[in-house]
DNA sequence: CTCTGTGAAGTCATTCACAGCG
DNA sequence: CGCTGTGAATGACTTCACAGAG
């Protein structure tokens, strides 16, 4: 166990090698390689050993990786031993979608609180699990009462930074930001964005030019493109 | 102009160019240097002069650029100039909020079709533009009809591969990802995959260790979090 | 004299390849 | 003997630094 610094790249992998080894837990696999791993679900397998050699040895020379054993350690790793409450700051389509989306719990998080400005949507409650809607004036005390730790931007990009500064204000150090717009933050505070504009004009960029090959980033071409073999499974 | 490889990074920040200078043209300021672009939105000036330098001679020596024509050269080059039409697969919560949501049209994409399985949805039309809800089978006579040529996939993981492999069958070739699943492409069809799992559990990595700092993707610090600059506006 | 465009240098990430453990 | 863990090699991306255009 070394204390280097990690890179996000390999935290973003740490999340997908959780996620592909509950596949193969439900599967009823015990024990995996990291060939036989990075071979299903496309990845590297020099990569896996190294991404997980920041942090211990979890293996077993001649044998691999116990797949629960494993399991346990990444999620540990990843702080998802620990739950995680969410407060989502605006109100509007993508901020209500977010509250009610249901894919987050399995990572131990749960959406406790909105905040908006709209004294029209301040004080309702909104999905089956009733999240109240907060005057976003209120965020520092809520985010005591309600012990929230992780913030949701789901705000237009005029008010971004301004609301990013009240959620940093409110002490929150973790951020996954929605709007796109360039965000400072202080160093101790990580914001991590999600820029659907730049993601489809990114798309956008590949279609105007089809035939010079845009070189996608080696990890998600790893990740998501195995070398042509098409597997065409049959129209539902 | 050369014609080398792009790398994905790059077409990204040429987005986030583009949105800056739409913001500098807002402002009414007609021309811009490297150095200024990257000092107002936290860039580094080589950058942008090597982003641009891929595509030919868009500046002018002791002056800098002109933000109307560069603009225009960007919107070219991420193929903005030409709309963009876009189906939707899963008309579930996040389905229904990315049909609704607005921020694409600046772009120059639209959202024209939806596509499910559920036969409750199927027939239905969401929100004000009345888009429709096809049923998943009636893809490729969609596609062709409305001449889709960007699809969104926000499915559930467990099915994502197979809506992927219907897609690419309907000629589709750029596809918006949103289902935390690995998944396997032909080299000619681009999957851009936004996982907010991924996301979500690389910010509790974060939390989890506050003591070592995380290293962040340099570009992503440079576009995020400029030094210490904390600039606390007041609570609104 | 300023600022672009770009080789060269520097930094960081991925892959190779193998010693050595179980 | 198979597989991990890891230095060494390679490759990609970023930043430096400066020649030369305007």
């Amino acid at each position: 166990m070394k204390s280097e610094k990690i890179s996000e790249l390999t935290t973003n992998r740490l999340s997908v090698y959780l996620r592909c080894l509950n596949t193969l837990a439900a599967a009823g696999i015990k024990t995996i390689s990291s060939q036989a791993l990075a071979e299903q679900f496309n990845l590297n397998s020099a990569q896996i050993r190294k991404d997980l050699g920041y942090f211990g040895e979890f293996g077993v020379r001649g044998v691999g990786y116990y797949v629960a054993d494993l399991r346990a350690h990444i999620t540990k790793i990843l702080g998802l031993d620990k739950p995680h409450r969410v407060g989502i700051v605006g109100a509007g389509r993508l901020g209500t979608a977010l509250a009610n989306y249901r894919g987050f719990s399995k990572s131990n998080f749960t959406v406790v609180a909105i905040f908006d400005d709209d004294e029209e949507k301040i004080g309702r409650r909104i999905g089956e699990d009733e999240i109240a809607i907060h005057n976003v004036k209120r965020m520092p005390l809520v985010v005591k009462q309600q012990s929230i730790d992780v913030m949701v931007i789901a705000v237009p990009a005029r008010v971004a930074q301004k609301v990013l500064n009240q959620i940093m204000s409110a002490g929150i150090k973790a951020i996954l930001n929605f709007a796109p717009a360039p965000l400072s933050a202080r160093l101790d505070v990580k914001v991590k964005t999600v820029d659907l504009t730049t993601s489809l004009e990114s798309l956008s960029f590949f279609l105007a030019r089809p035939q010079s090959k845009v070189t996608t980033t080696r990890t998600h071409k790893q990740q998501f493109e195995k070398l042509d073999e098409i597997n065409e499974q049959e129209l539902k």
